[in-house]
DNA sequence: AGCATATTTAACCACATGGTTGAACATGAT
DNA sequence: ATCATGTTCAACCATGTGGTTAAATATGCT
């Protein structure tokens, strides 16, 4: 049986809803950061991106190791795989889902109930 | 390639970084429901829990079928399925670091760098 | 018509969020 | 000691969030 922690997942889909930390991530997913690395590539003010880094810091997402008087950050997966767990939960239902719906297209393709709707 | 519209994820993660909404998910991935049967296990006015219901349904997670006076709540699994693949660009990450400290271990068991560390 | 049920809307409140600027702090270099 | 660099902290602002209560709306029942 799964545990889900409901503050831990409250905290990391908090901070995965904002487009500059999910960017963040990406830039840690290819290698430790410093602040201002993190903060580079996103037009705010260094402390706006320290703020950012923070919240991704209190979910636990990211580790942050001081070296010198620079800050290094890198990225801890094991919030990230809880998110993914619990969404995991759902793969089943949405399969089942689409399972359906592939047999009713292979059933009548006539019928077609749906655009192509790729813009995702 | 995997186009990730960052303003559906924000306002789809948003959404999950909610117990009561996260709660009510899993509720609709039992069946559909109505806005009170989503409310009542809540502590909370309807009137919460219909702004709750509003904000899945703004992240396109929730359709509503008005029948009647009563309105009838279904999980649609699109926007989930994109926040899965959004994570889902991170499990070759962690996967990888998995493995790697498994191979840590198995190279030299006495080190154990980890307590059993399963809450969660 | 009149009443009950299901739900939303509006106004409000306290607190969180995402940004700013300016000052502070800590470290490294000269 | 001084100065520059990397980062945070504090105060502030506008807007968003999660809740409340009271009133409005829409439908169903008798």
């Amino acid at each position: 049986m799964v545990e889900h922690d409901s503050q831990t997942l409250d905290t990391v889909f908090q901070a995965l809803g904002d487009a500059t930390r999910r960017a963040m991530l990406a830039q840690l997913a290819e290698g430790e950061s410093t602040v201002s690395a993190l903060a580079e590539p996103h037009a705010m003010s260094l402390a706006a991106a320290s703020k950012h880094i923070k919240v991704l810091e209190r979910a636990g997402m990211v580790r942050r190791e001081v070296r010198g008087r620079t800050h290094i950050c890198s990225l801890e997966p094991a919030p990230l795989m809880s998110a993914d767990r619990w969404i995991g939960m759902y793969r089943r239902y949405w399969t089942g889902r689409l399972d359906a719906l592939e047999a009713l297209l292979r059933a009548d393709p006539a019928k077609n109930p749906l655009p192509p709707k790729k813009g995702e």
